[in-house]
DNA sequence: CAGGAATGTCATTGA
DNA sequence: GCTCAATGACATTCC
């Protein structure tokens, strides 16, 4: 182990020579203007200690700035490792003396360039931007990577494409397609229905299809069978999905008045919302008597249709628009979705708010008091199943434009901060450049005034000053420092 | 006519 | 094992 006792001069009684009031060892005053700068009323006759204690403080103000601006001398960043040596706080070499532009506070713009890669937001924020983002991470996500829902498109219909091929859409859906839309493709060529002769509402959507729980559904207007549309085979039932565009004249006077009440949003999600849900989660009707009346007459002629009224934009699934027609016609309500059709042309005899909206033992309980076939079975959890999905779809995508606009909006406030962070830390800059230029300046005066025992001032290349924690400052030869370094 | 928006639907997953 | 909500993906239609 070295020891620098043999080498250390303590300097505290040449500077109580040296130093003169109202200066320190020199005559570079520490009432300074500058940030981190401390006026202080401290003896003089431990100024000196003090005003070392002020540099060492103000020099903690360095930024840890890798690949710094080429004015970042090595003598400063050298100070740090002195740090373990023995506890000294503060060294300097002034080998490689400071430029003389050094004290020019123009280093700002340096370090500014460097700012967004040095420092990123996401670090110094941590952990309040973890916090702030930890409810919704995986959206975030989603928000960077937006996600184009659209496929390709083919010069096939899609639904052909599945059934020539079965293999030209690459989802998973494919698979249901090969397994079940194609056998029941077949079901329908076997009927005699050409393969290619797409229904209207098979043309609607994939919703025809209901690939997983129940087999497409009839329409009014295309009876096949003994319920409209339906003809028990095999899994249940085929059907005849063909379902104009408009319903024809017969078929809409054959109609029960088949209507739903949409006023009531049970949904608060959905209350605040400009898109009041097709369904109307709240029942607001009493048909729940066995075999009372097809329930579907409950909009009272002449009022208007709140579906329509609402607002809600009559784009998305053909089952809504392809309905705006007989809006003229109030003396003709009509159903207005796909499985307003079907529940009609099949006969449920229970309101699709009940059907969607039942908690599912009161909905069981509602199906035991009917005698349903299984084509009205599969058809009334389908409506289900579809229903409720399509709520939950709205309020999904409710929160995820929520969430978007939370996120726009806290990127906005963060990058506000970063730009304020920036600015201050350019502040810290210059302020620190000034202080490292002063602190040159105060190192050379100490320098300058300090005499050995032979009167003889001490050469800055064989010397330097250091600090001890307890404020104390000693000269310290080179020669000394570098045997320390070894050790 | 292309592309975006809105909406419905299906499949899947986790509670 | 069933139900349900949530959500990604896809389809469809309208603007």
């Amino acid at each position: 182990m070295c020891s620098t006792a043999n080498y250390v001069l303590p300097l505290r009684r040449t500077c109580e020579v040296l130093a003169t009031p109202g200066k320190l060892c020199g005559g570079v005053s520490m009432s300074t203007n500058f940030p981190g700068a401390r006026s202080h009323g401290a003896p003089q006759d431990t100024e000196m200690d003090v005003a070392w204690q002020e540099l060492m403080a103000i020099t903690e103000l360095q930024f840890e700035v890798p690949g710094e601006g080429s004015y970042e001398t090595p003598q400063y960043q050298s100070m740090e490792p002195m740090v373990p040596m023995g506890g000294y706080g503060i060294t300097q070499s002034h080998s490689e003396p400071l430029p003389a532009a050094a004290c020019e506070l123009n280093t700002a713009e340096t370090y500014d360039g460097c700012y967004s890669e040095e420092v990123p937001v996401c670090h110094r924020l941590g952990s309040n931007a973890e916090a702030m983002y930890r409810h919704s991470e995986s959206q975030l996500n989603q928000r960077m990577l937006p996600v184009s829902s659209h496929t390709q498109p083919s010069l096939m219909a899609p639904r052909e494409q599945m059934n020539v091929s079965g293999t030209s859409q690459g989802h998973r859906r494919a698979n249901a397609c090969l397994s079940q839309g194609l056998n029941r493709h077949m079901l329908w060529t076997t009927h005699g229905q050409n393969l290619h002769v797409r229904s209207a509402d098979d043309l609607e959507s994939d919703s025809g299809l209901s690939l997983g729980s129940s087999p497409p559904l009839a329409s009014p207007d295309n009876p096949v069978g003994g319920a409209p549309g339906y003809q028990s085979v095999d899994i249940g039932m085929t059907y005849s999905d063909g379902e104009p565009d408009s319903m024809t004249d017969h078929a809409r006077g054959a109609h029960i008045p088949y209507s739903m009440d949409y006023q009531n949003q049970s949904h608060s999600y959905l209350h605040s919302g400009a898109h009041p849900s097709y369904f109307s989660p709240q029942p607001t009707l009493s048909h729940t008597q066995p075999n009372a009346p097809t329930p579907w007459s409950v909009k009272q002629q002449g009022q208007s249709n709140l579906y329509s009224d609402s607002g809600l934009s009559t784009r998305g699934s053909s089952q809504h628009n392809m309905y705006t027609k007989p809006e003229g016609s109030m003396s003709t309500p009509v159903p207005r979705s796909r499985d307003e059709r079907r529940a009609m042309a099949l006969k449920i005899p229970f309101p699709m708010d009940k059907m969607i909206n039942l908690p599912v033992d009161d909905f069981n309980e509602l199906l035991t008091q009917y005698t349903l076939t299984d084509a009205q079975l599969a058809l009334v959890r389908d409506i289900r199943r579809r229903g409720k999905n399509k709520v939950a779809a709205q309020n999904c995508r409710k929160r995820k434009l929520e969430s978007i606009i939370h996120l726009e909006r806290e990127l906005n406030q963060l990058q506000a901060q970063r730009e304020h962070l920036a600015k201050e830390r350019s502040e810290f800059k210059r302020s620190l450049t000034f202080i490292k230029c002063r602190l040159t300046d105060l190192y050379s005066e100490v320098f300058s005034h300090l005499r050995d025992e032979d009167g003889q001032p001490y050469s800055i290349d064989e010397y330097s000053l250091q600090q001890t924690p307890d404020g104390k400052v000693y000269l310290v030869p080179h020669t000394n420092m570098q045997k320390r370094e070894q050790c």
